[in-house]
DNA sequence: TAGAGCCTGGACAACGTTGTCAAAAGCGCG
DNA sequence: CGCGCTTTTGACAACGTTGTCCAGGCTCTA
């Protein structure tokens, strides 16, 4: 009964017009009853099903009951494609980020998905792998679909491409890392503040020599944080060595590399703070098969870092609380608030668990 | 510029129907073209607009240039809501699962994204927060869309309210654990044998006295995995204590009573055989706790399992490998292979780092 | 018991798109 | 120049729902 891996089938990624025109039209949703059938069944108008379905005033009760009765008999649900058509409301939004798969974003997207489901909206997610050209088709098929707002944790670093769409009325709100040139409301953690009270907490226990590895430079929380790191040594009056600061992609790889590089270079780091949850991960590792010790500070938190041996000390930021937060804002927007467009930035944490107490070796 | 926590605005959950009828029609959408503009802007007829959108062939470059210029300059977007009314096809499909935020199902979701992507639907989620009412909830929202699919982690032991729904056409998997009462297509780890095989481990290094924590017993998996400890344990020919054996909620105030509990009764364990994820983090933070080893085998891998001293011996299952599976099956029915329901049970893989061959104490 | 007023129910048009079908336009050929 | 043929185009009716509006039945009062 067990199975092993099969070859995903992908095919034509176009509408499905597969030209099959000449299907009966009631075999389209597989003889699905409509408001019509309930009404002829409980022998009443169409718009008194309509009526009843929606909870609105003025049907008696026992004809309510009959058309309860034909409701349940025919298994009747109502075509909301039909109902949004015609209201122009779909009651749903859309998330679009960088993976689903990520620790990070599972909890933002459950809050938003929380705060969603509290104005009786639905989710319609999409990943867009950190590529802009997926972020923007996968955001262009959401507005088609009538979304009725947007949350975009951005691949992209230009949305000039959603001025028609803000401008027809779609709500948005930028989660993470802020829009490219566009004005839209912005939730964002202080990756600039965090980052700096970070490195000032290495250099507190002694650290002088401090390596930065962060994500592609490309991506606004990577500078940010580079530019906290930055700040913190400046205060320190540290000069950076530059063979210190690594920014790249955050695949396991290249961070080891890095790691690597700048704790055997010329000038060896002691300790080393991690630009994201990806970056830690590895780094943790490649600290754990040396011999000689070193600190370690990392953005964002991650499950288990407690009981590791040092503790990971982490700057934390509250995935939720974004989620939440953007969520929110979106929906304020949506019952018609036309406040300008808002900066929202929360605070990170910084959590001691030991490895960013380790003293410099060396 | 820092906020804190706000108050989530919890409001009426009903379609947001706020009788605001009188509103002007076109303001609906916030007056977004439709293809009615943009023909008339080309000066052509609707249904020439509506083969260029659709790349139908037929149309002079001449006029397919006049038309794509229109569409340019008003910014037209083809609504996709009045589209899958004709069509029938909403090409999206639905995601049920428990918990979003759960590390298990991230991989899970995105690899049922990334199918549907491949087969140019996209996907709806929300969580059930393991209430069946809200299970059934979600799943009616989805089948009101005319989503053209669902795959479900139930929630719920009875699935009888999905049969109307299936047999208009709407596919359905259920991914992780079997629906209740109905016939379908049902993708699974072995979690049965996962567990035997572990506590199997577990008696091969010496232990004897085990105990087995898991989730509440009305989760099918739960049952699974308990059967697979009471099956090695009868095959090596021990008797199980009942203090030994303890099903409920994987929240840790209440894991973590049970393992100390079972830690320290008239006859203590000397070895955890852990339910799933989130019992095995709780039981990891037990074990830390006390002087004493004990032996831990837990089911589902967790990140940086490996780092942590001793590293966490797991039965793996491959989420990302379910949700494939799950998907593919999906749109497999979707393609219209009228398969019977089938089980497709996927292996697992014990995975060893230590805390499960740690020999027994006292 | 007639008239006013309320309550219930239904006919109808719209929402924006696509399938059908027929008309118009272009073209080659006798 | 007219005929048949192909190609391009557009008018029109659906899809299933909801908002508007009116008709008919009822109650209540004078």
């Amino acid at each position: 009964m067990a199975e092993t891996a099969r070859t995903s089938v992908s095919r034509l990624r176009s509408d499905g017009s597969s030209t099959d025109g000449t299907a009966d039209a009631k075999r389209r949703y597989g003889n699905r009853p409509t408001m019509k059938d309930v009404a002829a069944r409980a022998g009443v108008g169409l718009k008194t099903v309509s009526r009843v379905v929606n909870g609105e005033p003025g049907v008696t009760p026992d004809t309510e009951r009959r058309v309860q009765e034909a409701i349940e008999a025919l298994g009747f649900r109502r075509n909301d494609s039909a109902r949004v058509l015609r209201k122009g409301r779909t009651a749903s939004i859309g998330l679009v980020l960088e993976d689903l798969a990520d620790p990070f974003y599972g909890p933002l997207s459950r809050a938003v998905e929380e705060v969603a489901r509290a104005h009786g909206a639905l989710l319609i997610n999409g990943s867009s792998a950190e590529d802009p050209d997926r972020e923007q088709e996968l955001v262009l098929a959401l507005c088609a679909r009538r979304v009725d707002g947007l949350v975009i944790i951005p691949a992209a670093d230009d949305h000039r491409y959603l001025e028609p769409e803000i401008a027809a009325g779609v709500a948005t709100v930028f989660v993470d890392r802020p829009p490219g040139r566009i004005d839209a409301d912005v939730v964002l953690s202080d990756s600039f503040g965090g980052a700096r009270d970070g490195v000032a907490h290495l250099i507190a226990h002694g650290h002088r020599r401090i390596g930065f590895i962060g994500d592609q430079p490309r991506i606004h929380t990577a500078i940010e944080r580079l530019r906290g790191y930055r700040a913190a040594m400046a205060d320190a009056e540290i000069e950076v060595d530059e063979s210190w600061v690594s920014l790249g992609p955050t695949d396991p790889e290249r961070v080891r590399h890095a790691a690597e590089a700048m704790l055997t270079g010329a000038s060896p780091v002691t300790a080393v703070f991690a630009g994201n949850n990806r970056v830690t991960v590895t780094v943790v590792r490649v600290i754990a098969a040396r011999t000689r010790p070193v600190a370690l500070v990392g953005f964002d938190d991650i499950e288990l870092a407690d009981l590791l041996s040092p503790g990971v000390t982490v700057v934390a930021q509250d995935a939720a609380q974004l989620g939440r937060t953007a969520a929110e804002r979106l929906f304020r927007q949506l019952d018609g608030a036309s406040d300008a467009p808002e900066l929202i930035e929360l605070p990170t944490r910084l959590i001691t668990r030991g490895s960013g107490e380790v003293p410099p070796a060396g």
